[in-house]
This record gives structure tokens, C-alpha cells and sequence, in this order.
DNA sequence: GACTGTCGCGCC
DNA sequence: AAAGGGCGCGACAGTC
């Protein structure tokens, strides 16, 4: 697996200590794995994960010692935990979401380089440090323990880093598996929009048409469509009044140019984003193997990289078939934020809203707000600090009906404008500010600021609280959902017990049902056909078991948009 | 030629 | 319709 020499795998609470030729591990683990249910304790399921499932063997449970160790970390939750050693050791590289935040925690951060939000330092690969050894791994995870028991929840806590861990090894489940993906169909939804493939270094035809109707329309008969500076001058030339060629500001003008050109930017972004090249370049044997990032986020979301599996447009779904005699069960939470956070605040009057299917509609049958739409644009405005537009217009009115609601959020954003990390239900902490912002604050409290200075601190002030705001209930909705995708691949495996005990030395996705795609509140599970019906049964009691976990009996309710279907695009609502 | 910043846009 | 949170990615433009 990794390379030739000893390996050693861990279960310090059962006593248990593999250790054997590097080329065994694969054959040692399934043997523990079904004798002794073990929960293995390694430094990064990246390390092991791949090349086990690689060799046919799947690890039900595990304890990451990175993505726990950085939500410990940084978890205002085990501030007050007295003598246990709070320092990581160097051997644990930091997770993804502190590589891109992590220059902002350190002390000795490099040179300010602007007033970005976020500055970037990318930490160690998985690979780059040094292994530790048996012993390194026991003192850390006896450390992790201890954090956790000391820590404000430990319930919540040893939750989140159960959660965490069955995160990660989903994440590389679902790049072994692939989200099965029908060439053919994709290639037929690209010629109809683009007409047929062009050879290099040519448009597609249909882009090419619109392109010369654009360029009359505007009088420009060289224009370059794709350069945006290009672009806005001939517009501005052409009478229309754009500041940015966004097509929500080109919708806004009345001209014969503006319509080929929207439809020339929809579809060069199909190009660009999933064309032929990206067909080439991530489907392989008709599945597409996204690479999941695990805690990639600092909200705790996930990240992707590569093949941009968080965005793909609805116009390409259709290509996502089940194998011939499996079915697709596809699910996703309905509403799962706002519900996310009647439940967080204990609003008695927004719980009851979430008690519906439809929380918008009852919001509106309770007099809040005039129409559906208007309930959603609130209820968004409210979660993300909306100020200005419809939305902002909005909120007052519901903070009026939901006042316990409200103050959850508008404390959360109070926190950040000061500077003060928040933290989810669970207890994953928001990063502390970076040290750019921090100097702008410092700067507007000094005798000589000026304007610009106190302009710019209030508006990263606000920055920040608007992510602070929005991270308890997205960090909340976060650990919801990990919930709910950990209980689906619990269940999953028991219902593929038999049927992967009778293929023990096939591949591990082969003959029963399994995880194939997961995005925020959404999941897919490829199962055979005849399963389909208690695949559907799993993921509801799943999501009803994550409620619990979460909420405990509080009077909210996390419906799914269920479909089983054989094709993504036909399980839209 | 390689890198970085910005824009634009897809998803939740 | 508007432009408030979280992302990834490709294209372009500017810089070295």
C-alpha cells in the first residue's frame, strides 16, 4: 500500500495494534474488519482509504486524526479545558479548510497582502510529513479524547468527530465508486445546445452564429466575444449602459444585442465547464470520480477539486443513468437551512413554520410575509445579512414574527464585526479573523484615521459578520447533513451485507447499493432496482435520525425530496 | 512562459 | 427581481 516495510493500524479502544507487512494490510484489515468491528485510528484517512478500497476492502469506522484535531483546535468549545495539552503535534498536517484560512490563525503570518477575506497558505499534503509512529498515534488520540471530554458538549463533540471521520471516508468512497454518468447522453444534450463537435481551436457552430448576430447587432464587426473589456466597450459604444457584462445587468436593457448574447455566454459556459473537453478529461468507464475534500470548507461543508462536482448545471444531470437493473435514489433536504435554524434558535413560532412540508407557505399562512417568494427572499436575506433590496426590505418583518430567530443571527454578526469566533451546535468554531483585518480595525482607532480608514474597517467589519452569520447555520446544516449521509452509509452496508459476502472478492461497488454523489443538502445512492424501496426507506430514517441527533425531540421537522428514478435530471422537483 | 487577480457564472 | 453567505473553475489581463 504504501510502499514496501511495517505499517500499523490502531484501535486503542479495544486494545487493538495491526501491525504486518505493508502488502497484508489490505487482507489484515478485512479479517479485523469482520471479527472485531474496529474504529481504526489513523493520522489521514487519505493515506488508507483509497488504496484499500482499491483492494476490495471497505472500513466501517475510523477516527481521522487530522480533521479532528483541526476542528479541536480551533473549537471555542474546548477553550476551558484546563490541563490538556491544546498543541498539535507536528506531525498532523492542517486540515483543507485551515490551509486556506490557516495564515490567518498564525501568529507568524506573512506580509498583509490586501484586504482579502481569506489569505491562502496551502498546508502539507497528506504525504509530506514524516509517518508517526504506533506510539505518536495512541498520545494523539488519547489527547483528541480528552479535548473532547473536556469541552463544553462532549456529547455534541465526539458526535462531530464521529461525523467528521465517516465524512471522509464517504469522500473517498464516492471517488471510488463514480457518479455513473452516460457518455451518449451527454455528447446528444452538447450537440443539441452547441451543434456538433467542432475540431480544435473552432467554436461550435451554434456559438459561432450568434456570435456574428451580436456583432451586427452592436456594429462591431471584429469584436471578440470572450474578452469582457472588448465586450463592455462595444456595448457602451452601442448605447447600452452597462457597468460589468453580467447578464443579470444585460437583462436589465431593452436591445436587439442583448438576447444572442446571453444565449452566447449560456452556452459558453457549457463549453468552457462540461464540454467535450471535460467529458474527455473526468469520464472514464462511464462514471465520473469527482475528488471529494472532506471538511473542505471552514463551515465544514465540503469542497471538490477538480471536475467541479458543487456546480454541475442542471443542463448535463441527464447524463447521470443508473446501470441497466439499478436505480438511482435520489434525495435531497428540503429547506434545510431555515429549518436548520428555527431549530438552532428554539423559535417556538418559526419551529412551528418548519413543521410543514413547505416552510415558506406557512410563513406566509401565518400572516408574515404576502407570498411565497417573499418568505424565501426574508428568510435568505436574514441568514446571509441582506441590507439593501427586496430582501433587505423584508427582514424586518420577519424578525417582528421570529424574534428568537433573529437574534441567533444578528448575535452570530455582532460576534464577527467584533472580531469573536462562533460556533455551531455541534462545536465547530468560525476562524478568527485574519491579521489583515485585525490591522484595518487598529487603523480606524487611531488618532490620526481618516474617512478612508473608518470606511474600510466598518465595511470588514461587516464582511466579517455577515460570515459569522451565516456560519452557524450553515456549519449547523453542515453537521446535519454529515449525520444524515454517515446513518445512509451505515445502513447501506447492512443492507449489502449478504450481498457482498457472496462477492467477497469483487470490487467493493460491484453488487450492492452504495453512495454515488453528495453536494450540501443532497445525496444519490446507486442501488440494484429490487433494493431501490429500502435504499428510499434507509435514507428517510436516516434523515429523521439526524434530527435527533441534532435537535433532540425539538418540534422541527427535515422532510426529503425523494425520487427513485433511473435518471438524475427526471428526480427534479 | 508562469503566475496572480478579477470577473463571470454554475451549484447549494 | 436583487447582489446578502459558502464554494470551484475557466478565461482574460496584467505582471514579472
Amino acid at each position: 500500500m504504501r510502499g514496501a516495510g511495517r505499517v500499523e493500524f490502531l484501535d486503542p479502544d479495544a486494545g487493538l495494534h495491526l501491525e504486518c507487512d505493508a502488502a497484508d494490510v489490505a487482507r489484515e484489515v478485512a479479517r479485523l474488519e469482520a471479527d472485531a468491528a474496529p474504529r481504526w485510528v489513523w493520522r489521514d484517512t487519505r493515506e488508507w482509504a483509497p488504496a484499500l478500497l482499491d483492494a476490495g476492502v471497505r472500513v466501517a469506522r475510523c477516527h481521522d486524526l487530522r480533521l479532528c484535531g483541526a476542528i479541536l483546535a480551533s473549537s471555542t468549545a474546548t477553550a476551558g479545558a484546563g490541563s490538556v495539552v491544546r498543541d498539535r503535534p507536528h506531525w498532523l498536517p492542517v486540515g483543507p479548510a485551515e490551509a486556506v484560512l490557516g495564515a490567518a490563525a498564525a501568529p507568524a503570518a506573512p506580509v498583509d497582502r490586501g484586504p482579502a477575506l481569506f489569505e491562502v497558505d496551502p498546508g502539507p499534503g497528506p504525504e509530506q510529513t514524516e509517518s508517526p509512529s504506533a506510539a505518536d498515534l495512541v498520545v494523539e488520540h488519547d489527547r483528541q479524547v480528552a479535548l473532547a471530554a473536556a469541552s463544553d458538549r462532549p456529547g455534541a463533540m465526539r458526535l462531530l468527530l464521529a461525523a467528521e471521520s465517516a465524512g471522509a471516508l464517504i469522500a473517498a468512497e464516492l471517488h471510488g465508486a463514480g457518479l455513473p454518468w452516460r457518455r451518449s447522453v451527454h455528447e446528444r444534450v452538447l450537440e443539441e445546445a452547441l451543434g456538433p463537435r467542432p475540431p480544435v481551436g473552432r467554436k461550435p457552430a451554434r456559438m459561432d452564429e450568434l456570435a456574428v448576430r451580436v456583432r451586427r447587432e452592436l456594429d462591431a464587426p471584429a469584436l471578440r466575444l470572450d474578452s469582457q473589456a472588448d465586450l463592455l466597450r462595444a456595448l457602451r459604444a452601442a448605447g447600452i449602459g452597462v457597468d460589468s457584462t453580467a447578464k443579470w445587468e444585460l437583462r436589465e436593457h431593452d436591445h436587439p444585442a442583448v438576447a444572442p448574447l446571453l444565449s452566447y455566454k449560456r452556452l459558453a459556459r457549457l463549453l468552457t465547464a462540461n464540454g467535450w473537453a471535460w467529458l474527455d478529461e473526468w469520464v472514464v468507464d462511464e462514471r465520473f470520480r469527482a475528488d471529494y475534500v472532506a471538511g473542505g470548507t471552514a463551515t465544514g461543508r465540503w469542497a471538490t477539486s477538480g471536475g467541479g462536482a458543487l456546480q454541475l448545471p442542471k443542463a448535463v444531470r441527464a447524463a447521470v443513468v443508473a446501470d441497466p437493473g439499478w436505480s438511482l435514489v435520489v434525495a435531497d433536504a428540503a429547506q434545510l437551512e431555515p429549518r436548520v435554524l428555527a431549530a438552532l434558535a428554539r423559535d417556538p413560532a418559526m419551529a412551528a413554520a418548519g413543521r410543514g412540508r413547505d416552510m415558506y407557505r406557512s410563513i406566509v399562512d401565518a400572516g408574515v410575509v404576502a407570498t411565497r417568494d417573499e418568505a424565501k427572499v426574508a428568510l435568505l436575506g436574514a441568514m446571509y445579512g441582506a441590507t439593501t433590496g427586496d430582501s433587505g426590505r423584508l427582514v424586518p418583518q420577519l424578525a417582528r414574527a421570529y424574534p428568537r430567530a433573529m437574534a441567533l443571527v444578528d448575535r452570530a454578526a455582532r460576534d464577527g464585526e467584533a472580531g469573536r469566533q462562533v460556533t455551531t451546535l455541534l462545536g465547530r468554531s468560525s476562524p478568527v479573523p485574519p491579521r489583515s483585518w485585525h490591522e484595518a480595525q487598529a487603523a480606524a482607532s487611531q488618532p490620526d484615521a481618516t474617512a478612508v480608514d473608518e470606511r474600510r474597517a466598518r465595511s470588514s467589519a461587516r464582511d466579517w459578520g455577515r460570515f459569522t452569520r451565516n456560519f452557524v447555520v450553515q456549519g449547523t446544516a453542515a453537521e446535519w447533513a454529515l449525520c444524515w449521509l454517515a446513518g445512509v452509509r451505515t445502513r447501506l452496508a447492512e443492507l449489502g451485507a449478504g450481498r457482498s459476502r457472496a462477492a467477497a472478492s469483487g470490487p467493493v461497488f460491484e453488487r450492492s447499493p452504495h453512495l454515488v454523489y453528495f453536494l450540501h443538502d443532497e445525496l444519490i445512492v446507486h442501488t440494484p432496482s429490487e433494493t431501490a424501496d429500502a435504499v428510499a426507506d434507509a435514507v428517510l430514517e436516516s434523515a429523521a435520525e439526524a434530527g435527533r441527533l441534532l435537535f433532540g425531540e425539538a418540534p422541527v421537522e427535515f422532510p426529503l425530496d425523494l425520487a427513485v428514478t433511473e435518471s438524475y435530471a427526471s428526480a427534479d422537483a
